[in-house]
RNA sequence: GGGGGCGUGGUCUAGUGGUUAGGACGCCGGCCUUUCAAGCCGGAGGUCACGGGUUCGAUCCCCGUCGCCCCUACCA
């Protein structure tokens, strides 16, 4: 099999598309065949090398490679001339004030064999002639596709729906060309929650809103990859070999599909959780830039993570000091005697040796209970003053990740601040 | 307007001419518990778009209606 991604570049890439690159992916690695990256650029008024760097770097961020291209379809042009004036030559197009048509017969019918919507019919009666060429000789898209898919040897056009009323335009093109076409595979369209097309009113639309938001590309692979396709009755979670082995055009969904971020958030949060905390940090480096204790750091926070960039508003005290302790924290559990407990923590910290998760849990346990109080009467106190809020990763794990130094340090700072 | 596609709980979906219509996210409750999550357990939520028809029996087959989306560009 060899297939093609074709995006237009003329924005960043979407989910939608990013999809239509995973599936294109899934059935040439699965196959064993080959996909081609073309940019159908023949729009030259609203196709940017900015768009087209864009495109490529998301590919690559997903992990989809591809065997050949990027071809520019721009580049191509004297094929496409060449065939346009065969086209009028053989008295299939003909020119129209200055612009090449493809003539269409008045009756009859072309019909689309879709592998994922069976057979597609449509009557020439509601066809026109359809431009192939500006009057300035240009190629259009019709044209375009139809001759690189049978230059470059297509042999499964995999793409989104809003085609596939396209497709028998390209079919009386390959047919006009004495070609053989290839077969089609027309995927659901990926809908906001509003049920209207996906933009960026949606939150993050676009492949690159999704690696800044702190997904993970394994799990936006997944997520996806089940967006319009499932294996069976349950599975929800695969390797990205499951699903090159598993995954068949023949079960793709038909009706179209809302992108739910809060589902992905859920998938991410699962992947988080799988990750070693060496490689936890490593991914939240590349986002954020590294920083000295971000393992310790990451490990602490991990359990509580969906997506990496919720690391730092809940974890973001342990590798900086917070600037200042938020007011209703300190207000809801600085009254009534915790400062004495925070003392009294304080001081059985500046004992705790080695300074590790389990000794730190032993140590402060034990002024719980020698204080006789409820642990969060204790935990709490500490966890303010330490992490400037009432929210934080276990406070076990939290205090020995920031070291004895650090933490008695910042707990100085809170006592400093009795009235 | 013309042509085309689609229609299973809020969302993603499985499914079959006869099942209590299955799973997941989300939601609600409980457990756990140092906060928040996570995890575990339980629960609510579907007249399978609507109306006809075929059939002993239709979510599934046929027809119609409605709704949503796509194409109908010298955009892709």
């Amino acid at each position: 099999m060899k297939v093609r991604f074709a995006p237009s570049p003329t924005g960043a890439l979407h989910i939608g598309g990013a999809r239509t690159a995973l599936y294109n992916w899934l059935v040439a690695r699965g196959s064993g065949g080959s996909l081609v990256l073309r940019i159908e650029d023949t729009d030259r008024e609203r196709s940017t090398p900015e768009n087209v760097a864009q495109i490529i770097d998301a590919l690559e961020w997903l992990g989809l490679d591809w065997d050949e291209g990027p071809i520019s379809q721009a580049e191509r042009g004297e094929r496409h001339r060449a065939e346009i004036a065969r086209l009028v030559d053989e008295g299939h197009a003909y020119e129209d004030e200055g612009a090449v048509r493809l003539r269409v017969p008045g009756e009859g019918a072309t019909v689309v064999d879709d592998v994922i919507r069976g057979e597609v019919r449509f009557a020439h009666a509601a066809i026109d002639d359809f431009v192939i060429a500006r009057s300035d000789g240009s190629p259009l898209y019709n044209l375009a596709v139809a001759v690189d898919d049978r230059d470059m040897d297509i042999t499964h056009v995999v793409r989104g729906e809003d085609h596939l009323s396209n497709t028998p335009r390209q079919l009386m093109v390959l047919k006009a060309l004495g070609a053989e076409p290839p077969t089609y595979a027309h995927l659901p369209l990926l809908h906001g929650p509003d049920g209207k097309k996906l933009s960026k009113r949606h939150g993050a639309a676009s492949v690159g809103e999704l690696r800044a938001a702190g997904y993970l590309p394994e799990a936006v692979r997944n997520y996806l990859a089940l967006l319009g396709w499932g294996a069976d009755a349950t599975t929800t979670f695969f390797t990205t070999e499951d699903l090159i082995e598993r995954f068949s055009l023949e079960r793709v969904s038909r009706n179209p599909a809302v992108f739910d971020e809060q589902k992905l958030r859920w998938m991410n949060g699962r992947y988080l959780r799988e990750l070693e905390p060496g490689e936890l940090a490593r991914r939240l480096a590349q986002l954020h830039g590294d920083r000295p204790g971000l393992v310790e750091a990451a490990g602490a926070a991990q359990e509580k993570l969906q997506t990496l960039a919720d690391f730092w508003p809940l974890a973001g005290f342990l590798v900086e000091r917070p600037r200042e302790i938020d007011q209703r924290a300190w207000q809801k559990v600085m009254g009534d005697g915790a400062l004495d407990r925070l003392a009294e923590a304080r001081a059985a910290l500046a004992a705790v040796d080695p300074f590790e998760r389990e000794e730190v849990e032993t140590a402060l346990r034990g002024v719980v209970d020698r204080l006789e109080v409820k642990p969060k009467d204790v935990f709490q106190p500490i966890r303010v003053a330490i992490a400037g809020t009432t929210v934080s990763p276990g406070i076990f794990e939290s205090v020995a990740a920031l070291g004895r130094d650090e933490v008695l340090a910042r707990i100085d700072a809170a006592l400093a601040q009795r009235p």
